[in-house]
DNA sequence: CCGAGTATCGAACGACGTTCAAGACGATAG
DNA sequence: CTATCGTCTTGAACGTCGTTCGATACTCGG
């Protein structure tokens, strides 16, 4: 394992300080309180180094880059994943353990749509993201699959999530925010100009206009997530043809 | 249909001209080219006026705001898949069609990373994204499923699409551009890596290790892809329980 | 030839990420 | 107590970006 936190702060005191005094910690948590109250536009050098009372230049002790510091956020949001999603993975039914932690990842990225944005960056080998990996990918350990087949599932399952997150993470449209109306408000005026495209040129979408002015995002993603498993099932059951 | 191009120039002419002349398709189509090149970064109001021959202002004439020159340049692109493909929807099997659209959907954004970032922006009811999105529904519709069946599969479908190509429009990791290797020795050592791994505490990352270094990203697309649809057309055959 | 609408221009504004030399702080050694 | 060294903070600056503005060139119908 490497080393985290290269630098640590002695632990902030605040008090009696004429200067600011930061430490790894506080600059990653209110970088992360920041992120939650305004997404990702939000977060700003300046805006952090006003939280935290100092300024702007001093960040740069604790983290490379603007980058970085997403980076280093997204990690710890992970990791709390990870931790409160451990019970899960107990089952007998290894899929349905599978399902429960996509939808662990999921219920996160949909509370901090910013994190499903930034679980795209990291691509690389950081620790928390490997682990959720790995997690998902011991689960289909226990299916008789062969390791590319494994491979393949756990990066579609992976994506799947991480796609239909940041698809939820997109700002709402400027006509939303303009219009001033409640969200199912919205959903119902968007179905009705569904209704009002030619039925003959768009026999679908008038056919599902009332579903979208009452979907639910969660049964959506719930929904495509069993499709995959239940292929998975299905090609688990089916011996190790490719 | 709304009226897509609200200004237009008398085509630009660049003989005897002091003064440089645009029209919303040059725009568009430099726009394309820059982001085609560089990726989005590369999209800067500059850039593109000095490539145009003119300067930044004259953009805005054509144009409101950056996002809606990515918003038109996407709807461009989406525009040009939706051509392509329709000869694809024309097959016996309804579930081979959609799988032949989503992977020409996929297929152009791996050709440009841009595209697939920014498939996700266009929420709205921009009209080529919703024909891709009428396009691939109506395949469904002569599939025995409820209308709800119908709108989840359609939208996890495309979620499950854009999802993986915005992940591998992710730039590679800077450690891969400065290392200078070629993509196959930098997948190899990434490799080696998850193979230094305790194989005590990382039994699948071990036992994959060596699909990482050999795979193909479009047969991990594919693979899920066929997941998904041998979900979908299990739910098909059985009756409409949900 | 002229005036109104169309299209382009250079210059500027404010916000952003990032850098830098200077200095303040805390601990430690003499 | 003081000198010193490494750790941490600071204010000011730089360059780039999206965007705005008023002036100006161009085109065309009268």
């Amino acid at each position: 394992m490497q080393a985290m936190s290269e630098r640590s702060a002695p632990t902030a005191r605040p008090r009696g300080r004429q200067r600011a005094s930061h430490s790894l910690d506080t600059v990653l948590g209110e970088a992360i309180a920041i992120l939650d109250e305004g997404g990702e536009p939000a977060l700003t050098f300046r805006a952090l180094a006003t939280r935290l009372g100092g300024g702007v230049a001093s960040i740069y002790w604790y983290v490379k880059s603007r980058d970085e510091l997403i980076e280093l956020a997204t990690e710890e949001v992970m990791g709390r994943v990870l931790a409160d999603s451990e019970p899960l993975t107990h089952g007998p039914d290894p899929l349905a353990n599978v399902r429960a932690l996509a939808l662990a990842l999921f219920d996160e990225a949909v509370r901090r749509p910013w994190f499903g944005q930034f679980m795209l960056r990291n691509r690389g080998m950081q620790a928390n993201s490997m682990a959720m990996f790995e997690r998902v990918g011991r689960q289909l350990m226990e299916l008789d699959l062969t390791p590319r087949q494994r491979f393949h599932a756990v990066s579609s399952i992976i994506s799947y999530v991480v796609g239909v997150a940041v698809d939820l993470a997109q700002p709402p449209p400027r006509e939303f925010l303009e219009s001033g109306m409640a969200p199912s408000e919205f959903l119902a005026m968007y179905a009705d100009r569904w209704r009002a495209l030619d039925p003959d040129e768009y026999p679908f979408a008038h056919q599902v206009a009332g579903e979208i002015a009452t979907h639910d995002d969660v049964d959506v993603f719930r929904s495509g997530l069993d499709l995959l498993l239940a292929g998975l099932r299905l090609q688990a059951g089916a011996g190790s043809a490719s």
